[in-house]
DNA sequence: TTGTAAGCGTTATCAG
DNA sequence: CTGATAACGCTTACAA
């Protein structure tokens, strides 16, 4: 039955016995129809089993109701992190019960900015963009030319940027809070990277409790929020002299790689060196020890980056700042 | 600059002296075009930033120029198995050659079956499946809308299917036989989901090596391709008593859950039980052990799936079945 | 080699 | 509430 040119407008109009224009109306929403041809219509195209023609349909209305989700990174890190997971696992949920669909852009792939000309040339009505650093310039010229919502704070603080944030400086603050008040003294961290947002604000909070408690903060090193960056910036702590007794994490994978070097060099997480990592992705309690973790609700927050941009291209008028708070979770590690 | 509204065909024309149509076979390849014209137009192109309106285009040639990437799993092992990062990475390997892009489809997430009417609406050109399941009687409605090319040997092993598979059976041999070399006699295995030619494949090379070998297989269980399922696996083969001294596990993450598991009770890997794993994922050299495992080339596998995809769709007849070879990485736990 | 003109399947405008 | 009719931007015979 479901031939490969499928049923057209007309056909359906036909078949009901209206006009093309009344079917239109049906799929617009089924406003200003009266009950008997709307009754016709979803029949008809019950019927036959119609199914808008998405080329024609965004020809005429000009628009896609395709959204893009932009990820800086290669593909081995957008497969590797849980983050992104989460991430998408609610771009989707929101998406489902909308009449958009998803495209993805994993951009480090795609070396002649394909991505970026397709998404200036109007193939998308909107995008989301994740894990983007202050070096990509592409976002902004992205940010030009269709509605895009950001998840984390938008790179260059603009006013009217769009964005969904988790709180990552008060994240910082509790995880580092809760290893002062076990009595840690010398507390050093593995941030994320520097020319993102989220590894800035967390190392902000990491600080400010350091600070306020009179503490002068241990090493500091940034990772790339990899597991083996976490490895790397765990070796290079311990290469400073003075061990730290407490570290915290930026991520839960690099929190892993770190563990990795510290049970190699025979030290025992937390009896000599306790650590709050950040995200709760799967990978906290995948395997002992259970990381004691900061958790901050990805799912959501893709969810409620969806919702902004969605509220965008209705032409509602959502707000520019979403923030979403984070929660200690106390596990083995510290 | 770059308007919303972005230039259109007419204005490259216009600019350029020439028509539309002019334009438009430069656009299509530039053949049948004097030397001229086709400067002129690429200039033109050049100078207003020109890209052609997607739903145009594809209104008219009846092309979408988009593939879609069915996965029938949910978000979570999407993710969570390296193997989709690998397929993906090859994937768009072979698709920035050419002017399709992907769309991703993880069909579990979407309940009402919206990928499936989107697919057979004709939204895209073709549709690469992996990671099939017998039980996915949707796949079968996809295949007959569109040209589709599956990851693995077809799931009913119809003769006209196209597919792009590794020689599991082959793998599942090579595997067992090192096992057997080694002077293994008591070899269990975990399988994959008996629902997947994968699984079963594997399975078959496992029983062949040991019938040959004239010895009597140990525990079969099967997980499902997930680190918890290899886990939960492992200790059934171990509440079935008489415990193996080696065990085929058919794939890298079950293989990790697995050992998790002899760990926790105390048996040493390779001492006291002796591993194989398939995939050789990341996770295979993520941490110690370092996994010995049956490399299989997903990358390429993903890359020649599309190959034989954009092959199908450019009306060429490329072979029904590609078969890729895989090779044992002897490393520490076998 | 080039231009003209007829669609492709919808939506949007505007009378009725 | 409904139906013509004109776009939407591009490809593709067909003619020149």
């Amino acid at each position: 039955m479901e031939r490969a040119g499928a049923a057209t407008i007309e056909e359906v109009a036909a078949r009901a016995g209206v006009s093309r224009s009344t079917v239109s109306r049906v799929l617009g929403g089924g406003d200003r129809v009266s009950p008997q041809a709307l009754e016709a219509v979803r029949h008809a195209i019950a019927e036959l089993n119609y199914v808008p023609n998405r080329a024609a349909r965004s020809l005429a209305s000009r628009q896609t109701h395709a959204v893009a989700l932009v990820v800086p990174e290669d593909t081995t890190r957008f497969f590797g992190d849980p983050f992104f997971a989460a991430i998408v696992t609610g771009i989707n949920a929101r998406l489902s019960r909308s009449d958009h669909v998803l495209n993805l852009f994993i951009a480090s792939d795609d070396p002649g900015d394909k991505a970026t000309s397709y998404l200036t040339a109007g193939n998308v009505d909107g995008a989301l963009v994740v894990s983007h650093h202050t070096s990509d310039t592409f976002v902004e010229r992205i940010n030009q030319s269709v509605p895009v919502v950001f998840g984390g704070r938008s790179p260059r603080g603009r006013e009217d940027d769009y964005y969904v944030d988790v709180d990552n400086v008060e994240g910082g603050r509790i995880a580092t809070r809760h290893l002062v008040e076990r009595g840690h003294r010398r507390i050093a961290t593995i941030a994320g990277p520097l020319d993102m947002p989220a590894g800035v604000d967390r190392l902000r909070g990491f600080r400010e409790v350091l600070a306020d408690a009179g503490l002068a903060p241990g090493p500091v090193e940034d990772g790339d929020f990899t597991a083996d960056g976490g490895a790397a910036a765990m070796r290079r702590v311990l290469a400073a002299g003075d061990r730290p007794d407490a570290l915290f994490v930026a991520s839960d994978l690099m929190a892993r790689g770190a563990i990795g070097v510290l049970q190699e060099r025979g030290l025992r997480v937390p009896d000599d060196v306790a650590i709050v990592g950040f995200d709760d992705s799967p990978v906290a309690t995948s395997l002992p020890p259970r990381l004691t973790t900061v958790r901050q609700p990805s799912r959501d927050q893709g969810e409620a980056m969806t919702e902004v941009l969605l509220a965008r291209l209705a032409g509602l008028d959502p707000p520019h700042a979403t923030i979403l708070q984070t929660e200690l979770l106390i596990r083995d590690t510290a």
